[in-house]
RNA sequence: CGGGGCGUGGCGCAGCCUGGUAGCGCAUCUGCUUUGGGAGCAGAGGGUCGGAGGUUCGAAUCCUCUCGCCCCGACCA
């Protein structure tokens, strides 16, 4: 393919607009353009990216017998309102309608619809499983859309769903899923992840996300070093650290620390002085999160709860793990927290001071106000807690002892080097990472709301159990380059690069140079490679190597004047930016050969 | 939705405070000279200054309204 040809216009500077490097890299090499906030045009260049990855996805899951169909994005209110989530998907939900005032909307998913199909087709267990995907433009009304292709309104998904005649082979289905998608990230040429997720308000189900790992990741995701444990730091179990010993039990002793305009944790630990003690550790030390719960509806009335969460000083608190062991509906950082306790930030403390709204609460029903103790304190004494009186701490705090009825749980944020609760031998790692792919056991939800049935052997009719599976195809490309890049441009993996080979003529003037080239790119492309031909007259040498870097194809090959008259072209790696010269007769061999050695390296690195 | 910022040729920006011929770099086109890490010279084309209203002899500039976009936060896959 000639670039003189090809509808690819480079930027020298970033455009203003682009803050991630993915989307700065991509609008610079011509691969994408804003059309609207979160909407983009995808270029020749990122089609063929896109493209590929489809192709890897549709290979992958076509050896696990998934069909593959296409549902619209234009649905009608009907479906989603017979399963409820008309009113209660949000503003997301792109909601419009037709001439004849029909309600209608732009897809964001497809469970309505693919179990509408299954519903009115599939009748027997004869016919199941069933596992059906589609690769389809969606489209969320993102609150904020942001980072280019990783948080577009508008963006391509492969969404898969399967349909079973119970709980086990749904198991069965999703394993098969989660095993697919492993291949298929393996194969694109990533380093990723298969974390274990928070199943979130849906509950009760189990769930993996796939993580393309990069520093610019939004997931905090933490791995074992010794075991497979691999979760999203929202859900990860954070070990229980045993109680240090303090000494024999003190009593409570109020306002015993005072720390006067001192609200830094580590600041108040080292002022924490008296008769005995010089500084406390921080570990001597407690913290309390004040939150505000409100529970599902019962009825009109909405209940809602404050909840002091009391932690170790050097802990950090997980607030999903407290709003899933509530059955929270929301929880929210209290907005009024110094009135409620009566005290400045940084002397707040899970001790009602009198004649506060904390003090009234603590008198009266307990399910308007919650104690709940990280289970790394039980068995913890002799502690500093805030006093709820600004610029003082008690000290002897037992928060077991001195909170009755408080509930002992998990609620800390892991973190690096926690011991790993699951085989307690590894410690934790930290990673950064990029969701981009998600498996879910979805159950009944929908087959129930739906009524999608099948009769069983026994000529009854039951729900069939659904799993549901995803994989942001634009954003998984994103996220590779977010993966894959260096100061100079992109350095595409080389299964999703656009093109594998890019043949720089440096001399398009010179008829011998331009013969040469002509000829090395008909053999390049007869022996099956995807060649890009910068043709371009009139530029110097160096603002085609600059645009090669930018575009970043694994492999570049350099014909010019110079080399040929030693008799030589030369070969570069975009990765390694090794250089090797040799005569052209040579290439094609020595292209094949720099191919199987990238495809070598790449399945070394790639996944795990 | 709360806070902050920005809209001026395709891209990046200046001009606005203090009203008076719309400018610079990149990109594009023509010619000549160049040619191994974003070449030089000469010339050319391209902008209702986001939109509407107002003030004024005169508005990119001042005022009002409005639309769009970006960042931080809350939200979400």
């Amino acid at each position: 393919m000639k670039q003189t040809k090809m509808l690819i216009q480079t930027l020298r500077e970033v455009p203003r607009d682009a803050d991630v490097v993915s989307q700065q890299l991509m609008m610079r090499a011509g691969m994408i353009q804003k059309l609207a906030a979160g909407i983009y045009d995808y270029l020749p260049l990122a089609l063929r990216s896109i493209r590929k990855f489809e192709q890897i996805v549709r290979e992958e899951l076509a050896k696990d017998g998934c069909q593959e169909l296409l549902m619209p994005t234009v649905q009608p209110a009907e479906l989603w309102q017979e399963s409820r989530r008309w009113s209660f998907y949000g503003k997301e939900l792109l909601r419009f309608k037709d001439r004849k005032d029909a309600d209608f909307c732009l897809g964001p998913t497809h469970e309505e619809v693919v179990t509408d199909i299954v519903r009115k087709n599939v009748r027997s267990y004869k016919q199941l499983p069933m596992n059906v995907f589609q690769i389809q433009t969606k489209f969320r009304d993102e609150i904020r859309p942001r980072f280019g292709l990783m948080r577009g309104r508008e963006f391509i998904m492969k969404d898969g769903y399967s349909f079973h005649v119970d709980d086990a082979d749904a198991d069965k289905g999703y394993w098969e899923m989660f095993n697919a998608y492993k291949r298929i990230f393996s194969r694109l040429g990533v380093k990723f992840r298969p974390v274990e997720a928070d199943s979130g308000a849906i509950g009760g189900s189990f769930t993996h996300e796939f993580h393309v790992l990069a520093g610019s990741g939004e997931d905090g995701i933490l791995s074992c070093d010794s075991c497979e444990y691999t979760s999203n730091v929202e859900k990860t179990e954070a070990p229980r650290v045993p109680a240090v010993d303090h000494g024999p039990a003190l009593a409570l002793s109020r306002c015993h620390f005072s720390t006067p305009g001192i609200t830094v944790m580590e600041e108040q630990a080292k002022a924490f002085k008296d008769d005995a003690h010089d500084g406390l550790p921080l570990h001597q030390t407690s913290k309390v999160y004040w939150l505000t719960a409100e529970f599902p509806a019962e009825g009109d009335t909405v209940r809602k709860a404050a909840v002091a969460c009391v932690l170790r000083g050097d802990h950090e608190l997980n607030p999903v793990k407290v709003k899933n062991a509530l059955g929270a509906a929301d929880l929210q950082p209290m907005a009024d927290g110094e009135d409620f306790c009566g005290a400045a930030p940084g002397f707040l403390g899970p001790l009602p001071q009198e004649g506060t709204r904390h003090w009234a609460l603590h008198q009266a029903p307990k399910d308007a106000l919650v104690y709940l103790v990280d289970r790394s304190l039980e068995g913890a004494g002799n502690l500093t807690c805030g006093a709820n009186v600004t610029g003082f701490h008690h000290f002897g705090f037992d928060p077991l002892r001195d909170l009755p009825g408080a509930k002992v749980l998990d609620m800390r944020l892991a973190q690096e080097g926690d011991l790993c609760p699951r085989c307690g031998a590894g410690h934790f790692q930290a990673f950064r990472g990029i969701e981009v792919g998600q498996v879910f056991k979805l159950g009944t939800k929908y087959s129930k709301s739906m009524n999608c049935v099948y009769v069983d052997e026994h000529g009854k009719e039951n729900p069939m159990v659904m799993g549901c599976y995803g994989i942001g195809i634009t954003r998984t490309v994103a996220a590779a380059i977010e993966q894959n890049y260096d100061a100079d441009g992109i350095v595409w993996p080389w299964p999703i690069a656009p093109y594998q080979v890019h043949l720089l003529d440096l001399d398009p003037g010179n008829d011998q140079v331009r013969e040469v080239a002509d000829g090395l790119e008909r053999d390049l492309e007869a022996a099956g490679f995807e060649v890009l031909h910068d043709d371009r007259e009139g530029m110097s040498p160096g603002a085609k190597f600059k645009d090669a870097d930018l575009l970043g194809f694994p492999l570049r090959v350099m014909v010019g004047s110079k080399g040929l008259k030693d008799g030589v072209v030369e070969l570069k790696d975009r990765r390694t930016k090794e250089l090797r010269k040799f005569k052209p007769e040579a290439l094609v061999a020595e292209v094949e050969e720099a191919r199987d050695r990238i495809l070598r390296d790449l399945e070394i690195q790639g996944g795990r």
